[in-house]
Formats: structure tokens, C-alpha cells, sequence
DNA sequence: CGTTAACTTGAATTTTGTCAATGCCTGTGG
DNA sequence: CCACAGGCATTGACAAAATTCAAGTTAACG
């Protein structure tokens, strides 16, 4: 019921400056009367290389952020979900390529227009300058985890991230889906998928997760966790003492 | 003669909406009319934690961007230099510390001033997301480096990243100074001292540079480096072959 | 010119990667 | 609905890369 969602219903329409339901303008409005795309498991939705003239807001499913070496290495430098938007911070042409890595649906917009709803209104331009922030936010901590983490603390610290994310709707419940591979969390990560694999199975003999299947895993010890993730934000004051191999 | 200019002679004026020379309103203009203050080597312009009350540009010298993680391990998520914006991708409060490492000089304008400045200006706005999008590359470009390349790798195309800085300027005479320790680069890079020393001795072997004292570089074969960088941009279609080791 | 921090070098160790084999979901087709 | 195939994940043994520990050197600064 996905797939088949390609510009369906609603015609397009020129985008004056929208409002949400509240009146107050926000980027993601800007999008709500776009109309959804679907976009398959392991389709790109645009190329490293691409002349960026669009943005997009995803509102179901999930993307990768993918960059290829020229000698073949691969590096994710993101993942995406619902609610994210994605191209914003790109100049003339995408420096990655954009992946499904699930059924997932968009809105998309001609980044002229984008700019242009920008330029009219002041709310809107401290929201993008916020988005962009967020973005180096994000990237910095990721800079931090791939220079000084260890791969346990890599591990724990991603799976932390997304317990946080749900967390922010349910705050009990921590069961966490992730819908991409152990070689895209590998990519992501900066190691090999043997060794997630071993750090998710440490973590799951330390009974700080379990894992339900292979894109499913509940977290037991939250705290245990943030603790392994070596996280800056974290009151927990002690270090943490690593899992042992055996 | 650095070190004794801090707030000399120029008295403090409000900031209009500033124009260069040629009417062009610019990102670094807006600190054109504001004092200059020293900096000594090692000292910090702001802390981490520090409320992001002010914006930065480097006037001369060179900055770190440092993250210290609660154990103590070190992370430079970027230097800084003349010419240079810091701080504007900060909101709240400063997600690192930002320390000279050789005197520098600064000037300061109150965060306020710049985004209301910003504010008034269309073509400040779309200057300043510019640089906010050419902060995410360089950030997108340490992760790839961090996530995937070797020491000899990422020691390369720290070199390759500081020649292409100056040959802007100086289209040939490829010699870099480097102000930093060989722990910042360390810490930059995601490696130990000892890892950078010994590449960089293998570099001087290989006849690829050659280090005239500590903090000077003359770069005898620059299309060598960015093949020792695996650097994407890089027309040099052939996978380089690493260095010998003994 | 001497002191000292910074850097280099070497040997041993650790961590992670590589290679290879096995096991197990998941989604397809019967 | 079940069986099966094939991709994905796990596990183990071994190798490689980088770190750690420990001396030595050297260059920068007063």
C-alpha cells in the first residue's frame, strides 16, 4: 500500500507561503501540499552529483545518506525517517546519494520555490538557519563517536540515538526498529558488519538488548546503554566498564 | 607584536547594515569596524557550555575546534584561520571550545547584532546560508574521512586540505605551515601521535613532502598527496599504492 | 646555550578487519 | 499455509593496522 502511492489525488499547485494549522509557518508546511511520491527498497531518490534543484521532506519509511569512494568504499553519513527533510543544505549539486532503504514516501520541492518561501518570510529563514544548525549538530557528534569511540561505544551509541528518537512519542517502551542492514550500520559506523554483529551480540549477552529478529531490537537497560555509548550529555558520571569478549 | 593589541585604537561603534569596498554587503564585513583582540597561544576564546552570545572572524592566526569527552579523550573537530567565520553555527550555547594555537587575532560582534543585521539583508541571508552549507560539507567530508580512510590516508588529505588553502592565493610554492601539534592533528584525524609521526616520516621518505623544522611542510609532489588522500574530487583515476613501511 | 616540551622511533599489544564457514530470517512461490 | 531459496547475519580463526608503552632525539624558546 505503499508502492503504489506515486502522485496520486491532489494536483499541483504553486506554493504561496503556507501555514500550518496553527498559523505559524514552518519549513515542513511547506510541503503539505506536495504531492507524495513512493519510492522503493534500495531506489535513490537523487545522486551524488545531481544538480540539486529540489528538496524533500520524507514522510514515511526511511533513507540512507550514501557516499561512495572512487576506489568503491561506502560511507552512510545519515539516516532519515518521517518528518526529516532532506537536501536543505545542499548547494549547486548533492555531494551524496539518497536511498530507500524501506518503502518510503516523500514530498518533494523545486528548491527554487523553497528559497523563495524562504526569502518572503522571517520565521521560516530562523527555521532553516535552525535546520542547518541541527544538521552540524549532528554532524559533529558523528565526527566525535569516528575519532575517539571504540566500536562498542559506536554501537551502543547509535542504538541510543534511536531509542531517544521514539522515545521523544513514547517515553516507556524502548523497542527500537531499524529498518536498514548490519552493513549500512557498518558504513555508518566506520567498521565492518562482523564486528556490529559481535558488539550486538555482546550487548544482548550483557542483557542490555534484545534482539526480536533482525530489524527489531528491545532495550533493557537504557541506562546501561547511554553508559556503553560514552555520551557527552549523559549525568551518568561514571565510566563505563566494557563488555567482556568471552 | 600580536599580543598587546587587544582592543587598541578603534573605539567601538554600532553596526550598521556594513558594505565592503565595492557596496557588496558581506558576511565578514559586518565585523569590519569591530576592534581587534589578541589571543595568546593556548588560550581559549570560548568554552563549550559558554552561552553562544557572540560570533567570531579570525583576523590572523589560527583557532582549533575542540570536544573533550567526559573521560578525557580529545576530539578537534576543525581549525580555523584567517578569514574565517566562528561560531555561527552555534545556538544556544558553544557545542565545543574554540583555543588559539599560535596568538591570533579576532574580531567580535554580539550574536544580536549579526542576526539582526542578517535579518535586514537578502544578500547577507543567502551569504550566511552559504556558509552555514560549507560548514556541512567540510563536517560531511571529515565523517567519510574518519568512517573509511587509513592513517596514511587521512594524514594525506589533512596536507592536501592545507596546500589547496594557500594555492589559492600562491598558485604554486606548495609549502604549509602547520601551527598545530602533531597531537591536534592527532586528534583531528582520529589518530595517535605516534601513528602521525610515523606517516609523516613516510611521506618525507617517499619524497612526497619534505618537513623543513616542525612547522613547515614543502609539498614536493602534490598530484602524489591527493592520490595518498584517496580524495574523491580528484581527476587521478588510479587507486594510489601505499607507501612501503620499512 | 641550556631546558624542556614536542617529536620520533622501536617493540609489544590490542582492536578491528579479513576470510571462511555456518546458521537463520524473510519473502516467494508452490 | 508451508517449504524453500537466497540474502543477511553470526561465529571463529587468523591477519593487519593502529595503539600503547618505553626510550631516545630534536627543535623551539627563554
Amino acid at each position: 500500500m505503499l508502492m503504489e502511492s506515486v502522485a496520486l489525488g491532489e494536483s499541483f499547485v504553486f506554493v504561496p507561503p503556507v501555514f500550518e494549522r496553527e498559523g505559524r509557518p514552518t519549513l515542513a508546511g511547506l510541503f503539505s501540499h506536495q504531492p507524495v511520491e513512493g519510492i522503493d527498497a534500495g531506489a535513490a531518490l537523487f545522486w551524488q552529483g545531481d544538480r540539486a534543484a529540489e528538496v524533500f521532506e520524507v514522510t514515511e519509511g526511511a533513507l540512507r545518506i550514501v557516499r561512495i569512494l572512487a576506489d568503491g568504499r561506502r560511507v552512510i553519513t545519515g539516516f532519515l525517517f518521517a518528518g526529516d527533510l532532506v537536501g536543505v543544505s545542499q548547494r549547486d549539486r548533492y555531494l551524496y546519494t539518497a536511498e530507500a532503504i524501506e518503502p518510503t514516501c516523500v514530498r518533494r520541492l523545486a528548491r527554487r520555490r523553497f528559497d523563495e518561501a524562504i526569502d518572503k518570510q522571517a520565521q521560516l529563514r530562523s527555521q532553516l538557519v535552525g535546520q542547518l544548525c541541527d544538521e552540524m549538530t549532528a554532524a559533529h557528534e558523528q565526527v566525535v563517536l569516528l575519532a575517539r569511540k571504540s566500536a562498542e561505544e559506536r554501537v551502543s551509541s547509535f542504538l541510543l540515538a534511536l531509542v531517544r528518537r521514539v522515545s521523544k512519542n513514547h517515553p516507556s517502551a524502548p523497542v527500537v526498529n531499524l529498518p536498514m542492514t548490519r552493513l549500512d550500520m557498518a558504513d555508518y559506523l566506520g567498521l565492518t558488519i562482523e564486528t556490529v554483529s559481535r558488539v550486538m551480540t555482546r550487548l544482548q549477552a550483557a542483557e542490555v538488548i534484545s534482539q526480536t529478529g533482525r530489524h527489531t531490537v528491545a532495550v533493557l537497560r537504557p541506562a546501561r546503554l547511554a553508559m556503553l555509548a560514552a555520551d557527552d550529555e549523559e549525568d551518568g558520571l561514571d565510566a563505563a566498564v566494557p563488555l567482556r569478549s568471552h
